[in-house]
DNA sequence: AAAAAACTCAGGGAAAACCCTGAGTTTTTT
DNA sequence: AAAAAACTCAGGGTTTTCCCTGAGTTTTTT
């Protein structure tokens, strides 16, 4: 028996995936929530096998919550749940305890084989975004952690941001236009998944990007 | 014999005080620095007893050049030079390490008297800076460590911010209006010590400001 | 009850960040 | 030498942040 929980503040997604595995006799759901703070709640009295977890929720990020639960429960499998394949954020939530990353147009076929491949202690992803991941990585170790290779402007860009200097004053210290700080900051930005300079410098700070 | 080293990249203000300590037989000024390179490059090879350190040197912020060295020389007595007074740079520099904070207008007679307090583990203010310090953060314990008091508000703004939401995000979340969530981020902004919003979220990474 | 602190919001402006597209140059890798 | 990656920069636009002043309301403290 499988047991899940979801988390997902859009009804009908709730509702579609449950009828999915309505008659599948070896999967439960027996869980369902839709916000953080209810999911943090009803994990801390009862943990399923499988969370399926949206990333878009209305009382914080589902990256962080997917952080913190893989913390607090190692067994824990997470598959993270989006509408959208930006491979940024596909990184980021793999990097954060997550097991899987299924877009919301997923088949039951697929639901039911993601539940196999991370209950076994692998990693499920779309084909898509499996192809793009590659793509984006090429040549990098591919295993839970994404630690993002980042250029030598990148990584002085990086900390001058995290130094709070401005692009103005990077553009000066670094002797280049403000459009290539700027470029460099899009392109941070873009490989870190992260939304704006905050959370660059978050996740800088968890990776240890900072050091020279 | 205290020796002392400055770091400032300003000519003047390091011949100043030079001059100031010239014929004073007890204090040798026996290193000087004019960028956050060389100071610590130099301090590598050896330590005086008192850095002057200026703040806003021209490749990296004196703030967190502060922090390394007294992470690193924990013997090292850092006074903070420089040409503003606002509270915020104040509290962060010593709350990064310095034992003292001085204007660059000061007196011979104080720079004396600030570094026989220091070299006997006190913490040299200047009169207003003190006063202001003390207006600011009323019924703390000013010792070594400010732990700003957040408020209620203002804590769950800071959580916001950190989670990436934009102002505008916030204000629905917190069902507020957008002016009110730039009111706290700005009060934020200064309670902190920060430049921007980054800067904001290093400190509170750094200080474990985050939890609910 | 009075004072202080916290919370709320507005106007209005300047600066910075964000985002995209496109493209030439230099450096490194194959 | 050719290909790939990194670095550079521009135009041009939208959104967000930053900053200031001022002020009314609610909550907490004294």
């Amino acid at each position: 028996m499988i047991t899940i929980a979801i988390t997902d503040d859009h009804e009908l997604v709730m509702q579609g995936i449950e009828n999915m595995l309505h008659n599948e006799g070896d999967i439960r759901v027996v869980q369902k929530y839709n916000s953080v703070a209810s999911t943090i709640d009803g994990l801390s009295k009862e943990q399923p096998n499988i969370l399926l977890l949206d990333i878009n929720l209305p009382d914080g990020n589902g990256i962080d919550l997917c952080k913190k639960l893989s913390v607090e429960y190692p067994k824990l499998k997470i598959i993270a749940l989006s509408s959208y394949s930006e491979i940024a954020f596909v990184k980021r939530i793999l990097n954060n305890g997550a097991s899987g990353y299924l877009l919301k147009n997923t088949s039951k076929e697929e639901l039911i084989e993601a539940f196999k491949i991370v209950l076994t202690g692998g990693q499920y992803l779309q084909r898509d975004i499996q192809n793009k991941l590659l793509q984006s990585s090429l040549g990098q170790k591919k295993s839970t952690s994404f630690i993002p290779k980042l250029t030598r402007r990148e990584k002085e860009v990086l900390i001058a941001i995290s130094e709070e200097f401005t692009t103005q004053e990077i553009a000066n210290k670094l002797c280049i236009s403000i459009k290539t700080v700027e470029t460099h900051r899009m392109n941070l930005i873009s490989k870190l998944g992260a939304r704006n300079s905050v959370g660059l410098i978050k996740i800088a700070l968890e990776k240890d990007l900072l050091k020279n």
